[in-house]
DNA sequence: AATGAATGAGACTTCATTCAT
DNA sequence: CATGAATGAAGTCTCATTCAT
């Protein structure tokens, strides 16, 4: 297994490659990647397998797919401006809740296929492509313009506040979000609601606190 | 493949146990527990495969290994203190320093098999048992003594701050720590140490600013 | 798979059964009949699968082309007389030699395609017809003029040496012809050219000495 | 598919290794080795697939094997001296004559083993190793002694005469004997033995005529 | 007539697990 | 107890052939 999506330049195949691509997505809310026969890919697709061949140059192929939706569903989160949109009329601190909790939120739907990227860019980084490091970037830019947004009150450089914010809110929300139950987060007894709260604080008192 | 490891009470077969444990270890650190077969763990024991499953009822049966490794890896950390032991002389900021700080390099040296028990505690959590949880109480607990140490400082309730102290830096530092150049720290262009003292840092601000 | 071309009678149809030869010729210089597919077959003669099927029954169909295609290069060789052109000037062994240097020098250019042919004859003989027994026959039947052109030197039987002689220049020139480096002839010492001249020798000898 | 057959030592292993190797020559009887699949040397040898994938690496590990069992059906064959024995009381001619008879006979028997070898050893030359070049050695080398044994008589250089002897029984007596309906010899009405005798007389002829 | 997407049987290979020695 | 040969289910992938457009 190696690389290769084919191109699917008419439309026939164009809706197969979508038919495959809804598949997939389906077929990971029960199970691992690794745990995904090709076979059943096909089955849920209402195709065969070898039509899955014809599209898709092997099953690795399909890796790349996970992060090309779950780019497009982030598109959606972020809509035209290009970042989650927030009302800062209440400031700094507000602003970061607003975003710990549409965070929040689009992680709890997209739960399958952001835990499937982000255990792939791990477990197979060959497999990715740019896609990925374009993702990050974004997240980092986005963070960073809200920073200078309220340079007065931040005390941090904004490239590394930038940074250091959308690796914050990734790791912090991913773990409990995507894992929940299972991971770090299991023994965890305070709500959702305040673990959010408590997300966003830790990004306030590193921004708004003097450096040494 | 199910649960169950085999007692072994007698001591050529604790050797033996022993010695299959190790070889998993070493086989970790170059791939997947996954993609490591039971020959091959076999193999690099030096025993035969069916010694294995006389020690072991099936592969599932190493998943709850990887985290006993990890218990006994951190215990060593702790020490007999039964936390992470730091100076407190220079107060709470440069105590969160230092525990940030012996927590990465613990990270670095024990990459692959917290690395695996991260994976598995996810993929696998049915095959874990108690150890697990005892173990993030355990941090929990340690964190909430810390934060009761500086009770006039922190503004938070401690058992809250402890929960949120563990979950912050067990995230925060396994994200870059276990898979820095594949995940979603990839493409941060800070230091190591800058890096560190951010995520002290973090959690510095959210337990000394006052909650609204 | 089994029997079966279609007819093309329409010019069209004929065009298109034209590149489908000279697409399997091309293909055969490259692999094995059996290593190429119908895809590719369609693909270097610019059409498409369907439109192979619509010529060929199956793929099966494609193995009559190799004679075929051989027995109208064999046609060029033997120009009209029937036989190839030589010059009887000095003797039965210099005209020998003569079929023996152009035989050779044809089995050179028409490699790819002989040994297909001769390879199906054998892992095929059902698919093939009449086409290569009437090109063996006349094969034996050009041999035979030429022993009676010659029949106060050669002391054999006019219908066994004819076929004698087809079976001997067929057999031991296509074995280092074909398959050189890799056959039988893989470990021979002596260069083409003595090589080839001992080829005729041995029919010279066999033609001319008196039997038991 | 590519290389490696895999050590069998112990008794059982070498076992299971001759079972399969039988089981090859039987299904090699009925069919091409292209056509053999796995399961059906598995089954036909009373064992399960991956047994024989504990043997051998891989499907085309089996194509040396061809080699070997040739090889020990050729050194029964041969006999001791190393070379077909023969009887030279009645001269040279009579010499070929055994020889060509009996490995006229031999063909026969081990038409099928002998055929997938020659078969082989063109289709896949990459697989075959030294084993086929010793073979071809060893021929050349015995002919060559029986050439200078008979030195007076005849007129050739005995190292090109040698392989050329070799070459010449090869090819000639392989054609007809392995393929025989099917190849280049199907439209042959002479009889076994009048083709027999032929063969060796151009052998005969080629060594006692004088060259240019 | 041509097209090429879709089909699905079947081939190869892996590996967790069993069991005779 | 240890051994490692044997097992066979299950997965990936290929490709000749069909058929809707």
């Amino acid at each position: 297994m190696s690389q290769g999506a084919r191109p699917a330049l008419q439309s026939r195949s164009r809706a197969t490659r979508d038919k495959l691509v809804a598949s997939l997505e389906r077929c990971l809310r029960e199970k691992t990647f690794e745990n995904i026969t090709v076979a059943e890919i096909a089955r849920e697709a209402g195709l065969a397998v070898g039509t899955v061949y014809r599209r898709f140059e092997n099953k690795d192929a399909f890796i790349p797919v996970l992060f090309e939706i779950y780019r497009s569903r982030l598109d959606e989160l972020h809509g035209e401006a290009g970042g989650i949109e927030v009302d800062p009329t209440n400031g700094l601190r507000d602003v970061l809740y607003q975003i710990a909790e549409k965070s929040w939120a689009f992680m709890q739907e997209q739960k399958h296929i952001i835990a499937a990227a982000h255990l792939y860019s791990r477990l197979r980084p060959d497999l990715i492509g740019d896609e990925w490091d374009d993702l990050l970037d974004a997240g980092a830019r986005g963070y960073q313009s809200l920073v200078e947004a309220f340079s007065d009150e931040v005390k941090r450089d904004p490239v590394e506040a930038g940074q250091m914010m959308a690796y914050h809110f990734n790791t912090a929300l991913a773990e409990r979000g995507l894992y929940g139950a299972e991971g770090v987060a299991s023994r965890m007894t305070i709500s959702d609601a305040a673990f959010v709260r408590a997300v966003a604080d830790f990004a306030y008192g590193y921004l708004v606190l003097e450096t040494d």
